[in-house]
RNA sequence: GCCCCCAUCGUCUAGUGGCCUAGGACACCUCCCUUUCACGGAGGCGACGGGGAUUCGACUUCCCCUGGGGGUACCA
């Protein structure tokens, strides 16, 4: 049988981080199978989906390199399909009109937790007498389609993560509504568990791979299969992401859309990695740094973990500085130049491009985020710099503008270069009788106005071809 | 409350009864490289939640406890 797996995002917000994971696993599984990977919107609930949380899915999705084979498939689409499966359920008397009004269910649960007692519905409408119903619907009561279960029932299934889970028809909450309120000669709005269960045999789901989160929604759907008739599925229900307090990540936890990554620097590739290494490893002897694509040749539930992972932010890091640190200077300047404009640094992006390659050149290994090179090259961007007090300070030592002095007057007309730089420092240090150490550490305070930063020499050629270490070191001598 | 799931270093994890003196990665610490910072390299610190049972032998199997998480809708 060929393996056909979804993703179901339901459009109620933005691509996040969860949803993204089990995309990725999804995304895996498919390919580790030559499967085929679906994309359907969930969009059901018509109240709170919005198209351009729908848009934000879709690019999140492309944007960490997960294609989809088919879709997007959205489910306002096929309301036809779920109405005649609910009337086909109908017809076999395996669902029933339910008239409850909802301060009678309040009443019900209210009861229920006074005696503490798990609240459920009593299926108190499941054998109406055809003259109750009258009396019912010549009351204008709208009714719900409920879908009967059977206390005694005990649903057993093998998930591809967990092994064998069984769940008692009783702890599921009695008969449950699969078609919200409407007039009672109608057939309402259906609710997610039915128009899950009808697309995932309709477009011939194999396997349904999805967070811990819905195990509980699984022993129903298992109900719904079979009262449809239909082939029930494998279940994998994959380990849930955590916040730092151990609590399922949320909307509330700083990232609500994947993009948010984006905007804080990281790459695609280094959070599909990532997100692939949170519940799942990879086989003996490979390194943690993969693509989706090498990650796809080897993955399988066998090595996915069932405990749920905690979110870590300096692992993201590292991960997100490997790909940064192997990324070709060309390619890393491109991703860089927008975080530049977006810091309104001025430059010219076409006529600078051979300096800011330079640039890139002296700080793409310290990095981790692309943000980081927004301060990291601060420096670089103005003629002139605010010293630190550290700086400051280091250029009130003595010897320091005498030493300076000498190095301004030797930087020759034509454009520095990195021998002639190191000439000019030594010099400088024999002719003055000054240490090294205290030139390089004056020169590092005169020309980028810190003691720390990426190496002074390359610092010096670029300053230098702005035209700007004259600038500054008369600056720091005066 | 009730149901379900889970439990190895601070974090992500390897481990499928003897290869375990429990391995790797991140973080942290030290040293080297670098007259700065970072990168990189070499070391170090650091865990099987508790109690029973099974066994010649348990991180690995079973039970109980504890702890954590998820669910409990006319949301998805």
């Amino acid at each position: 049988m060929s393996v056909r797996v979804r993703i179901a995002p339901s459009p109620t917000g933005n691509l996040h981080i969860g949803t993204a994971r089990t995309a990725v696993f999804n995304w895996l599984y498919a390919k580790n199978n030559g499967g085929t990977f679906i994309l359907r919107i969930e969009d059901t609930d018509l109240e709170r989906s919005k198209p351009e949380f729908t848009q934000n899915i879709l690019d999140g999705l492309k944007w960490l390199g997960l294609n989809w084979d088919e879709g997007p498939v959205f489910q306002t689409d096929r309301t036809d399909l779920y109405q005649a499966k609910i009337q086909e359920l109908l017809d076999k008397g395996l669902v029933y009109r339910a008239y409850d009004l909802p301060e009678e269910l309040e009443t019900m649960r209210a009861r229920q937790k006074a005696r503490n007692e798990a609240p459920r519905y009593d299926n108190r409408h499941r054998n109406l007498t055809p003259d109750q119903i009258a009396a019912f619907e010549a009351e204008g009561r709208p009714a719900v389609i409920r879908f009967k279960i059977e206390d005694d029932r005990e649903i057993i299934w093998t998930d591809l993560v967990r092994g064998n889970v069984s769940w008692k028809g009783r702890d599921l909450g009695g008969d449950m509504v699969i078609a919200r309120a409407a007039d009672a000669s109608t057939i309402g709005a259906p609710l997610y568990n039915f128009v899950v269960v009808v697309d995932d045999i309709d477009m011939g789901i194999s396997q349904v791979i999805r967070g811990e989160d819905h195990i509980a929604n699984t022993p129903k759907q298992i109900l719904l299969y079979e009262a449809l008739g239909a082939t029930v599925p494998t279940f994998g229900h994959t380990p849930l992401i955590l916040n730092e307090k151990g609590a399922k990540l949320s909307k509330r936890d700083g990232v609500t859309s994947i993009f948010d990554f984006q905007k804080m620097g990281y790459l695609p590739e280094a959070i599909a990695n990532y997100m692939s290494l949170l519940g799942w490893s990879p086989i003996e002897g490979m390194n943690e740094i993969f693509s989706l694509e090498e990650a796809g040749k080897v993955f399988s539930f066998d090595r996915v973990n069932k405990a749920g992972a905690k979110f870590d932010w300096d692992k993201l890091n590292w991960i997100n500085g490997q790909y940064l640190h192997a990324m070709p200077v060309p390619q890393l300047t491109d991703l860089l130049i927008p975080y530049w404009q977006e810091a309104g640094y001025v430059f010219d992006a076409v006529n600078d491009r051979l300096w800011l390659e330079q640039l890139v050149a002296v700080i793409g290994a310290s990095l981790a985020k692309l943000t980081d090179a927004v301060e990291m090259s601060a420096y670089l961007f103005n003629p002139t710099v605010m010293p630190t007090d550290e700086a400051l300070k280091q250029l009130g030592l003595d010897g320091v503008t005498g030493a300076l002095t000498a190095v301004l007057a030797a930087i020759p007309a034509e454009p520095l270069t990195e021998e002639s730089a190191k000439e000019i420092i030594n010099l400088v240090v024999k002719e003055n009788g000054v240490k090294k150490g205290l030139v390089m550490k004056s020169l590092r305070a005169g020309l980028t106005g810190s003691l720390h930063g990426p190496d002074l020499i390359q610092s010096w050629l670029l300053l230098n071809a702005k035209g700007w270490d004259k600038t500054r070191l008369a600056g720091a001598i005066a």
